[in-house]
Order: structure tokens, then sequence, then C-alpha cells
DNA sequence: CTTGGCACTCGGGAACACAGAGTGCCAAAC
DNA sequence: GTTTGGCACTCTGTGTTCCCGAGTGCCAAG
């Protein structure tokens, strides 16, 4: 029922919609491929692929556009992920190589993505769960004051200021401290929290109101990390692309952490890139924009995700490679680090 | 030339372009404000200003609309600034209070004001160049490898991985961190360079390039942050508007620090607004925009400056008065951390 | 199954007319 | 001298009509 043939026309129907942006006729279809048919034998298969679904007539006598079925079949069977250019990779390689922090490195490949995509790029920070506490510092600010600062192995650093019970000494909070690197020193956080459970009761009774208060703060500094920190750039190459819904929504989801994270979405092992188009989208707001995002980590284990989230009517084959090729990088960079 | 009563009529016309967004005729005029005269009256006085500048029509035969000279002297001498509702001080109040660390603290306050303005609000860090050293930490993180991290009175913490030139042992390490923790503490950041470079002849020979290493990254995180860091939100708020200058200009304009910078300006003590109207604005890409923007500090300390950016017909009052809150508000939340 | 022919449909642009809001100016009134 | 009503004039924006052309679906012939 759905040839060769009729796979190629819908291909070509997708390339020439998403270069022109306007429906295609069967007419200009044979002229600039050549199928070796004539528009009338393109126009029988058209029918076709419009009552399966694949593509649709914005009114009667109009040209094709693909609809969201057809994309999905478009990057499922018909394209394959275009490599970038060794000059790009060369680009991409020297510009988040001078990344000196984990802030740094969010932010050069935000932007980095963005530039490449000219779409709108997602960049979520590197998860606290799969991280293993590297150091833990307490530092005196006063005498009821201290810093309490947490190093994980990918670099982030997670920081809070401890309002004190009671006036404590420096010989007291050097030995809090010691202990605490002794047991979380290379424990992952998600066990920080049973780790910590029974350290009060090793200290003298004195310490114990002091012990508590930092250990609060430590574990309440996990928690309200667990909902990741997201960021984008490249709001202004919406400014060109229309969308079936307005601007303004995608702009108010884009700012929305929590919108952002379910964009992205979670399934997938680390290599596999996730394609999201138009109505697959989980949040409703967002009809007409489809999302390309992947993981990334430092090893195999993964730490996040990154993306781009653009007009379904996107180059797919080009973004997906931009996607798959700079998540590779930053999982470089990161296991380097 | 122009008495009370030509100021009242541009006052009228500013105010009903702004709330209406069209270009105001003199009958619209003297219906809806009771200026007490009639609408040929009015007809003169608006030819008046628009010989003086103030006021200009778009075509001929349409209705006046404010110049950025009339925008201009309607901020400086026809307005006043609208202080916030008691609910809305509240709102701030409460909002800003929970935020845990300075990232938390600058991200609250751009969405505060953005949501309060319905505009693009724009917060700059609080610089460095004002805070003094808190504490320095020397993290070991491997044989060759340890974590410098500086914290500032104003609770920003700057965090650099160094690669060290041969194997230390901890000895030294803490040797070292206790040195910087004495020289430095309580140094005003401008001044560390100084007083950094006498350490190494203090340290025994064998320690010099350590330290030499150390202190070379301690300066580059400083001159680096040099270029502060500046973040906005609130871009949804834009969609609706409508520039004379294309959206994605503005767009753009908002992802290049440099130029959040320059919008944001720099002159003025710590309590005064300054309010840039369209062909003020320093950066020629950004027509038909108006930034009102205002210091905050702790203490009496300018330590950085926050805004919003609009559209030149924005309701100036309301805006300059979100303003002047939230930076009141920021500074009282840094001077008490 | 493919192809050329043909009648049909509709969207979008050009041409046009028109109402409405607003102006400028002038002479009369205060 | 300033204010006012009257009046002619000038635009913009909108609605209407009309027509072209791209594109389709169908059909009969290859």
């Amino acid at each position: 029922m759905v040839d060769d043939r009729k796979l190629a026309v819908l291909r070509a129907i997708v390339e020439d919609y998403v270069s022109t942006n306007e429906p295609v006729g069967s007419k200009a279809l044979a002229d600039r491929h050549n199928l070796g048919v004539s528009p009338a034998t393109i126009r029988n298969d058209m029918a076709v692929l419009e009552e399966q679904g694949y593509i649709a007539q914005p009114h009667t006598s109009a040209g094709r556009v693909p609809t969201d079925k057809g994309y999905r079949l478009f990057v499922d069977r018909l394209s394959q992920v275009k490599p970038l250019s060794s000059a790009e990779r060369k680009a991409i390689e020297s510009f988040l190589a001078g990344a000196v922090d984990i802030d740094d490195v969010v932010m050069r490949t935000v932007r980095l993505l963005a530039q490449l995509t000219r779409q709108v790029a997602v960049v979520q920070y590197p998860t606290l769960t799969h991280s293993t506490v590297r150091h833990v510092e307490l530092v005196p600010l006063s005498e009821r004051r201290l810093m309490f600062v947490l190093i994980t192995n990918t670099g982030r650093v997670e920081q809070r200021v401890v309002e004190l019970p009671n006036v404590v000494d420096e010989q007291r909070v050097a030995h809090l401290r010691a202990m605490l690197n002794a047991s979380l020193d290379g424990c992952g956080l998600t066990s920080v929290p049973d780790k910590v459970a029974d350290l009060p009761e090793l200290l003298p009774t004195e310490d114990r109101p002091l012990a508590a208060t930092i250990l609060s703060v430590l574990l309440e500094s996990l928690v309200d990390r667990h909902d990741e920190k997201i960021v984008f750039a490249g709001a202004a190459n919406l400014a060109g692309a229309d969308f079936t819904v307005g601007l303004r929504d995608v702009l108010e989801a884009l700012e929305e952490q929590v919108v952002l994270m379910r964009l992205l979405g979670e399934t997938s092992d680390l290599s596999a890139l996730t394609v999201r188009i138009g109505s697959e989208n989980p949040y409703t707001g967002l009809q007409g924009t489809s999302i390309v995002a992947a993981g990334y980590g430092s090893g195999d284990k993964q730490l996040a995700r990154l993306g781009v989230l653009g007009p379904t009517r996107m180059d797919y084959p080009v973004t997906m490679g931009a996607v798959r090729a700079v998540a590779r990088y930053v999982s470089q960079i990161l296991a380097a680090s």
C-alpha cells in the first residue's frame, strides 16, 4: 500500500516543505526531484498518502504539507542523521574546551547549540543524582554563621549559609568537617541521607545541636536541587519562525523550568536521540513545535539532557546531527574534568 | 511659550497613548480629560508642541504621538514615580526572602521584576569590585589537582580547578591556605593583586611553583569576571509589544552580555533611577525601546544594577516605582546576609 | 498502472470605493 | 489676544469585488 515510490514522494514533500515553507504541489515535485514519473502519478500517490494521514492540504486545492505522522515516518525511516562538517567539529571542540567551570560549560554549550542549529537550545545542568561527593567544606563566616560548601565529582558546587544555634569555636568546626569528609567522601549523593543519619550519635553531646543544624541544611540542599536547573538560549531564532501557536506561548513555556524539564524527557539511554514531533509533545501549549533531545554524561552514566526546540517544520537530519555531536562533546569535556 | 496647559496636554497625550497604543486626537483628549477647553484650542496647543518637537504625527491627519523628547519631558517634569501597593510590597518581600543563595536571589529578583512590570527584566550579578574576601579555600581533588574556592562577603563563590605542576601533600596545601587567608581575609577584591604579589617570597623555595600556579589562577578568575554576569527574564512580555525595530533584534541584544551591560549603564548613585528613552539608548539596535534602571547594593556601596527594558511606549510611573522598590528590597536582602 | 487532458476550486493580490477620524485655517465670539 | 465653532481637506484602514494562477480530482486513453 505504501510502496517505495510513495515513500520517496513523502520524503520529497518533507524536504521541499522544510526548505520553502510553502505547501508543495505535484508539479513542483516532479520538476525539482527526478522521480521519473509524471505529476498525475504523483497526485495519485499523494491522494493515498493523504488518506493514510501522512500529509494534508491546508485548503482544498493547495499543495500538501506533512502531518506530524508524516514527519515521524520521515525521521524514523526516510532520513539519516547528517554528521557535521569537520570545520564545525573543530569549532565545537575549541569553543567548549575554553570553559573554566561547570556554569561555563553549560553556558557555552547552550549558546553553541543555539548557534549551530539556529533554534532554541535547552540544556539541563548535570544532575546530582548520579554524582558523588568529592569534598565537604565548612567555612566559619562569623561567630554564629558558617558557610557550608559541597563539591561534587562533576564540578558542581552547592553552597549554603547556615545560621548556628550557638557560638562555636574553630576547633569543633574542624572536627565536624573531618568527620563529614571521612564519612561522605566518594559517596553517591543519593546515599548521603543514609550515611548522615548516624553521624550525630558519634559526636559528644554538646556538639549535636550544631551537627543537626548543619546536616539539616545539607539534606535540604540536596532536596532543593532535585528539581534540576535548566537554561536556554537562542530565543532570537524564534522571531522568524511562525508557529501555529503564538510566539508568546513558546517564550512563556521556555521560562518555566518545569515545562522545559518535561520537554527534554527522561527516557532513553545515553546515546539515543529523542525526537518529539508536534502533538507527541507532552506539553499542550506547544503545538507546532518539535524537540530533538539527547542525553549526555561522563563515562556511561547519563547525567542530564540537552536539546533544541523549533518549529515542527525543521530540518531534522541537520538538527539531529548537531544535537548528537554537541552531546558527545560535552560528555567528553565532563569526563575529562 | 510652553505654558501649564500645554504641559497638561502633553501629559494627557502620553497617558492616553500609553494606555491605548493609538495616536491621540484633539477630540478624544477633550473628552477623556476635562481640560476645560475645546478641541480647537487643544489643536492649537498641539501644533505648538509639535513645532517644539515633543509630539509628532505618524501621518498627515492622524492623531499625535509623543516623541522621545516628549517622553523625556514627561518623565522629568510631568510624572511622579508611583509607589507600589502594600500587597505588592508584601509579595516582593516574601518572594525574595525565600532565596537560599546568591544565584537564587538574582534568579528570583529577575523573575519578580519581569512579572511586576510585565516587561523584560535585567539583573546584573553583584559586582566583585566592591566585595571583600571572606574566605579562600583550597580543596585537594587528587594528587595533582585541587579546587580553589573564593568566597566573598556578598555570598558569591568563585571556583576553579587548578592543575598542579607537581605532586603536593596535604601539609603544604594547608600551609598555603592559611597564608592566603591570613593575607587576604577582609581585603577588597581590587587590592588582591597587590597583596598577592609578595606572597611567594615568604614561602620556602620548593613551594613557590605551587603558589605561583594557584595565584595565577586566582588572579585570572578575578579578571575573567570583570565582565559581569547578567541575566534576564520575561522575554514573553515582548511578544505582545511591537517595536519600531524587529523583535528579533531585541531578543538578540538580550542575549549579548556586553550589550546588556551597556544598557544598564554605570553612572548615578545608588538610589537614583536612570531612564533611557529611545534614541538616548547607547545601543543603536534598540531604537524604540526604553530602559529603566537602578543600582542596588548592600550598605552604601553600589554593587550592581538592575532594570527593565520595554517599548518606548511604557507606563513610566509604574515601571519606575517597581524598579525602585525591587532595587531597595534586594539591597535589604543582601545587606542582611 | 501511468499519463495527458480538463473542469473545478479556492486563496491571495490588485483595484477601488468609502467611511471616519483628525487636521489646519479662518472668522467670529469672549 | 485667546478661544471657539465651522468647514474643507487629507489621509489610513477596511470592506468589496474581481481575477489570476496554482493545484486538485477525475476520467479516458495509452
